[in-house]
DNA sequence: TGTACATCAGTGAACGCGCGTTCACTGATGTAC
DNA sequence: TGTACATCAGTGAACGCGCGTTCACTGATGTAC
């Protein structure tokens, strides 16, 4: 997981930020953003941690590349995952199964690359861009899509609409980090599993059902308010 | 939010360990897992940190003390919070009306006491004890009550009632993640109530409502496998 | 085309910091007789 | 009831560590003429 072996040619290196940049990302994957610092970076690019401060002004706009590029390969990484589906040809399933794939993509990369989920979303961590400055092909925006299209082909009622995406997010966010350093991490596998495919199908039918009468919601918001 | 003076009668304490144990917990309310130390521990208690090394094996010890001390402050203010609730006579709205409370009260702790949130959550920290193990009256039971409540009255299907508790723990843990540390924590006071709510609404009606088709709920699960 | 020189991107040594932890010690406490 | 002594719970000084950061410096690069 570790970066490249510190060679170099001459004095100069050439591209110094960016190696650097690469050797802070490696550090968070191994050891999450507390194990990023500069004299380590420095020592696996094979370079003094002076030479650092002519790319950075110090610690925490190391950490903030590190944080800025945990998110870019969580992104990366979703959305690899994502090209290979097969998309159905039912609008409505092919929507869902587009949201439980999202779910899915973020809790494999937060299991499989703790440091660098970790370090994405540590406090101070990546926030979210206005609309216009979100990238295209973001996972959040297939979300996005994916909620819209629900709404558009008559599942997801639109009074529950706004702000789905963001509940969504949470319920992915949530299980990630109970099952990833909370108190369900300890759990067997099987269990794991479980709860996740539970929790995205009760979340899925959240979307489209209808269970809760005018009363009943008005306690539910009643109650989520206070 | 710091601990008392450090104020002491003789040259022995009498109490140094609990003592140690709360100022561990005042430097985790104001500067989160990192802030604990066993220097500034015994700082604040006025002891040598050599002293502490009676009643701790390291600093990993205390840290451990802080995390449950964390935990049991969470927990203590969710149920403060439950007790001061009107109870309603409709079985469902009453379970209902606990559910979102519990998570109101979990993000009302998050969001008033983000240093000890952070502590008690932190990587290798609380992990969920056996059901036997669980205090009667803790929060967690609280809510599997709520969801038993819920599948009883006949709001929430048999078949969905299986680890629904880790999927409402999820909702309210990612909600808090979120808005306290994460991307949505710049969002205004308005939008982050709005998304609470909303998120609230939609996993209620997850518990309730059929919305997917046998054919969509195998659509879900089968991404959420994958 | 060659050369002087400004500029850039590194080096190496050093600073102070707070940390965890260990050492030999000493003051206070309580118990056996 | 008083006293010797074991035990307990602290002190104070010191260690080594890795960190962020700064200083004066030097080797490499490229550009004006």
């Amino acid at each position: 997981m570790s970066s490249s072996a510190p060679v170099r040619s001459g004095y100069h290196h050439g591209d110094l930020r960016n190696a650097l940049i690469e050797a802070a990302a490696g550090l968070a994957a191994d050891g999450g953003p507390g194990a990023v610092t500069i004299r380590a970076a420095a020592r696996a690019v094979g370079v003094t941690p002076t030479a650092a401060y002519r790319h950075f002004a110090g610690h925490e706009q190391l950490l903030d590349a590190a944080k800025d590029e945990a998110m870019v390969r969580m992104n990366d990484s979703m959305r690899a995952e994502l090209a290979q589906r097969t998309p159905s040809a039912d609008r409505i399933a092919a929507a869902l199964g587009d949201l439980a794939a999202i779910a899915r993509g973020y809790l494999n990369f937060a299991l499989a690359q703790p440091g660098l989920f970790r370090t994405a979303f540590c406090s101070e961590g990546h926030v979210l861009p206005p609309p216009d400055q979100q990238a295209e092909y973001s996972p959040f925006r297939t979300l996005v899509g994916a909620l819209d299209e629900l709404a558009a082909a008559g599942y997801l009622p639109p009074e529950r609409r706004p702000m789905a995406e963001f509940g969504a997010w949470s319920m992915a966010h949530g299980l990630a980090m109970l099952l990833l350093d909370g108190p369900l991490r300890e759990l067997d596998a099987e269990t794991r599993e479980e709860i996740v495919v539970r929790s995205l199908v009760i979340f899925a039918e959240g979307l489209g059902g209808g269970g809760l009468t005018d009363e009943l919601r008005d306690v539910v918001v009643a109650a989520a308010r206070e």
